[in-house]
RNA sequence: GGGGACGUAGCCCAAUGGCAGAGGCAGGGCGCUUAAACCGCCUUCAGUGAGGGUUCGACUCCCUCCGUCCCCA
């Protein structure tokens, strides 16, 4: 069949008709209920992927929806436009990193709208640009003035290829870069942090309140590590007043220490080595030095453990015992958990007992194992049980015997009850170009002085070159880097090290508030109104740190006195996040070179096909696989939205008088669906609303052919269809509605409602069961009495007969639906 | 090694303790057509990964195993 309609022309059309009558732009004092969608902002990747296209169709589809509930909904857009792909791209060409994003931006924002993504495009916020820059530097000066901020020399992931400092999630668990793929390198640089361990506690406990997938707060947890423990003082035999202080999580079993081990970068290290275990010491230290935290910390032992441990001669006093067990240093412990020091308990930790059993050390157990554990191979124990071998503690159980163990060590004044957590402060420094510019000037007189605030933004400079050794230029660029102490006076030189990207991502939300001011990030009324954000909209890739930096800013800034003092310290009330889009087995990306452009689908099913295809293909948060069957689901979303045209547009029926039996199904059929379609818009059971919609268009289509058809009925059925599409297919419903309604927009009409009283049947049928075998089916009121019901299934000719003779034993009466007869 | 999610027709998926099938894709038949495509109508196809438990009744809840994927080591 020819085409219905020019696809391309009337969704372009109607995108810019959306954008005349301005209809997803809305004020901060609009009377109306207030909601806040938010889909987090992209790179600027240039054309608009089908991960972009999965992500907006779901959040389009909730601002028209929220919209047409009546409610004043902001749905703002920006660009997260700093990062490295810029800049490889400027080392590559020689242009400036922002001419490639500028362009980038414009195409993606082209592509993001020709989705009809409905956007109040006022409030766009990109991060590289000045009015943007000039508050993430401030909100830096401010976090250094309020402690939040420091910086301090530090062992950090080197990456040769990308010459930068990594945090540890841009580390690849293979010890990997995550953008380059090279090795990456342990250095100690001066780096710049973010105290986001202060929050630890809060940022755990804030996890409960949110309505967020369980899996991404059970990630957030995870990531956050905290453990509780005791910490504790380790004299060292023949060095007066030297102690190392070791943190445990199982303070009970003190008694099985048979060794201890320091990192090997542990500062004591050249303290207690002995000159004869000197040799062997360094030799580790430099093989530790050159691996990354994850082989360290695995447990696979390629290479023998032998070789990644060391005796340094020297030994400390178990204090609970005060027997004298050797220290070692090993690479399994870091200098980066607890206190780089651990006491080893061979018979409860299995890396203890692999290490014990390769230096040949003793074990001795403290918790009596289950039965026929060591017959069956079992090594270390971790698992419950009661303390044996352990002086005081004996038959308590694990947890008294912590308890027990903490008291008796606090008592003794060398140890502490104390909390770990796995979280670090958040290394911000990154030796980049393109990236907001650290603020701060070093002065050789007065230290580290903050940019005087009238002076920010501190912009990079235009005339820079971009050398193929992919140092930054900022570094190396005279004219930047000379400056005058702030303070003094004196000559003194820039911070050449600019914010990880994450800093930008970490408040944009409260910026697209009120983007409209320069004296203020944001106005206090403006975040007020909107915040916290109703609905977050995004990819599980940011499960864990866009997440916790952006919950961590948003009570920083709270606590600096940017934000007010009464704002939800939540920034996102709910989370959505999507499933990926999948292609022979991995995740569709540009550097998987498995793209499939949207733009190919804009002539045959349009925007309006492509966005239904990805509501209905499956559980949004399920991932999906484009396979080859993939085109023809998409061909069958165009065929549905033909259909959809040539009801509405079709020979309308003229059938008059009172409505019969059929049309009384097709109206509670019309009520139903509105019913289930809003219920499953609320619990993101997209796939399931479509369906429901190409029900009811199967039903009308059916309806309208019949000569009975009553004209009113059928407008009731076309219209209540074209507004529950709505958010889903909003050109084409945009369309047909206008021919109808030629004065007044769909997506300013309201979301219709069912009438409760047309939902129900009066009868429904009930199953009568023999056994929990269906035997038979009866068509019976809504209101039976039980009682009635099962008279009626007794008098069924199967019941009947079975229980001629002998009577049910048990009657299972849930009328009116079923009945269960047990013999 | 630890934690989590998932497993239903050839395929994508519905069924929120009560008749396993709503919808779509693919396949088949018929109609329309000079013919094909398009379109319309009809239709084939599983007993829910395996095993056990709870229950009158289990795709659904619990346990074990297998498989796939994700996070942390």
């Amino acid at each position: 069949m020819a085409k219905a309609y020019e696809v391309d022309e009337l969704e372009t059309r109607w995108q810019r008709r959306w954008l005349e009558e301005k209809l997803y732009e809305v004020e901060n004092d609009d009377p109306r209920e207030h909601f806040y969608s938010l889909c987090m902002y992209p790179y600027p990747s240039g054309q608009a992927h089908m991960g972009h296209v999965r992500n907006y169709t779901f959040g389009d589809l909730i601002v028209r929806y929220q919209t047409m509930l009546g409610k004043a909904v902001l749905s703002p857009f920006g660009f997260d436009s700093y990062g490295l792909p810029a800049e490889n791209a400027a080392i590559k060409t020689g242009q400036h990193p922002r001419i490639f994003t500028d362009r980038n931006i414009e195409e993606l924002r082209a592509s993001i709208l020709r989705l009809g993504y409905s956007i109040d495009g006022r409030r766009e916020v990109t991060s590289h640009d000045p009015r943007y820059m000039k508050w993430n530097q401030r909100f830096f000066q401010k976090f250094v003035e309020a402690g939040l901020a420091y910086r301090r020399e530090a062992p950090v992931n080197w990456c040769p290829g990308c010459q930068t400092v990594l945090a540890n999630e841009q580390v690849n668990a293979d010890g990997t870069c995550d953008r380059s793929g090279d090795p990456v390198q342990k250095r100690d640089l001066a780096q710049w942090f973010f105290g986001i361990t202060k929050y630890a506690d809060e940022l755990l406990e804030g996890l409960d309140d949110l309505d967020w997938p369980e899996r991404v707060k059970a990630m957030q947890v995870n990531w956050i590590g905290r453990s509780e423990g005791a910490q504790l003082r380790l004299n060292v035999v023949g060095h007066e007043g030297v102690s190392i202080d070791v943190f445990t999580t199982r303070p009970d079993t003190l008694f099985g220490m048979t060794y201890a081990v320091l990192a090997p970068e542990h500062p004591l290290v050249d303290v207690v080595t002995v000159p004869a275990a000197r040799v062997a010491v360094e030799s580790l230290r430099e093989s530790a030095r050159a691996s990354t935290d994850i082989e360290r910390s695995s447990s696979s032992v390629s290479g023998g453990l032998q070789k990644r441990g060391a005796f340094t001669g020297a030994y400390v006093v178990n204090p609970i015992n005060g027997q004298e067990v050797p220290l070692y240093i090993a690479d399994y412990v870091l200098m980066s958990y607890g206190t780089g020091a651990i006491m080893a308990v061979p018979s409860e930790d299995d890396r203890d007992w692999a290490f014990a059993e390769a230096f040949s050390l003793p074990i001795l157990r403290t918790t009596a194992v289950p039965d026929g554990f060591e017959d069956n191979g079992g090594k270390a124990y971790s698992g419950d049980g009661v303390k044996i071998n352990s002086g005081f503690l004996d038959g308590m159980s694990i947890t008294d015997a912590k308890a027990a163990a903490i008291s008796w060590l606090v008592e003794q004044g060398i140890g502490t009850s104390t909390v770990n957590y796995r979280l670090r402060d958040w290394l911000v420094s990154r030796q980049r170009f393109w990236g907001c510019p650290i603020p701060m000037v070093h002065c050789p007189t007065c230290g580290i002085v903050p940019v005087p605030e009238s002076e920010l933004p501190v912009l990079a400079p235009d005339d820079v070159e971009f050398l193929p050794d992919g140092r930054s230029p900022l570094a190396t660029n005279e004219a930047f880097l000379k400056t005058t102490c702030p303070k003094c006076g004196g000559p003194a030189e820039r911070e050449t090290d600019t914010m990880d990207t994450f800093v930008d991502s970490s408040w944009y939300f409260l910026r697209f508030t009120d983007p409209f001011h320069d004296d203020v990030p944001f106005s206090q009324d403006a975040v007020r109104a909107w915040m916290p954000v109703d609905q977050y909209i995004g990819g599980i890739e940011h499960a864990i740190l866009h997440l916790l930096y952006a919950r961590f800013y948003t009570r920083a800034l709270i606590d600096t006195g940017f934000a007010p003092a009464d704002l939800p310290r939540e920034p996102f009330t709910k989370l959505f996040t999507q499933g990926m889009i999948r292609m022979d087995g991995s995740k569709m990306s540009k550097s998987k070179g498995n793209l499939v452009a949207p733009a190919a689908y804009y002539d045959t099913v349009g925007a309006d096909g492509l966005r239904l295809f990805h509501l209905f293909v499956g559980p949004p948060a399920d991932d999906i696989d484009w396979t080859d069957q993939t085109e023809s689901v998409i061909e069958g979303m165009g065929r549905f939205l033909t259909r959809l045209w040539r009801l509405c547009e079709g020979p309308t029926p003229t059938g008059e008088g009172p409505l019969d039996r059929d049309d009384l199904a097709l109206r509670r059929r019309i009520h139903q669906t509105i019913d289930a379609v809003t219920r499953d818009f609320d619990r993101w059971s997209y796939n399931t609303a479509v369906a429901r919609c190409m029900e009811l268009l199967n039903e009308l289509s059916t309806y309208v052919r019949t000569p009975s058809a009553k004209e009113h009925l059928a407008t009731e059925g076309c219209e209540t269809l074209l507004k529950l599409l709505a958010p889903m297919a909003p050109h084409v419903t945009a369309e047909l509605w206008d021919h109808r309604h030629p004065a007044a927009l769909l997506h300013r009409q309201t979301w219709p409602v069912a009438d409760p009283d047309l939902l129900q049947a009066a009868t429904t049928t009930m199953v009568v069961q023999v056994n929990g075998k269906v035997v038979d089916r009866c068509e019976v009121p809504l209101d039976l009495e039980a009682s009635e019901a099962e008279s009626i299934a007794r008098a069924t000719p199967k019941v009947a007969a079975v229980f001629a003779e002998n009577p049910p034993s048990r009657v299972v009466n849930r009328a009116p639906r079923l009945i269960n007869f047990l013999t």
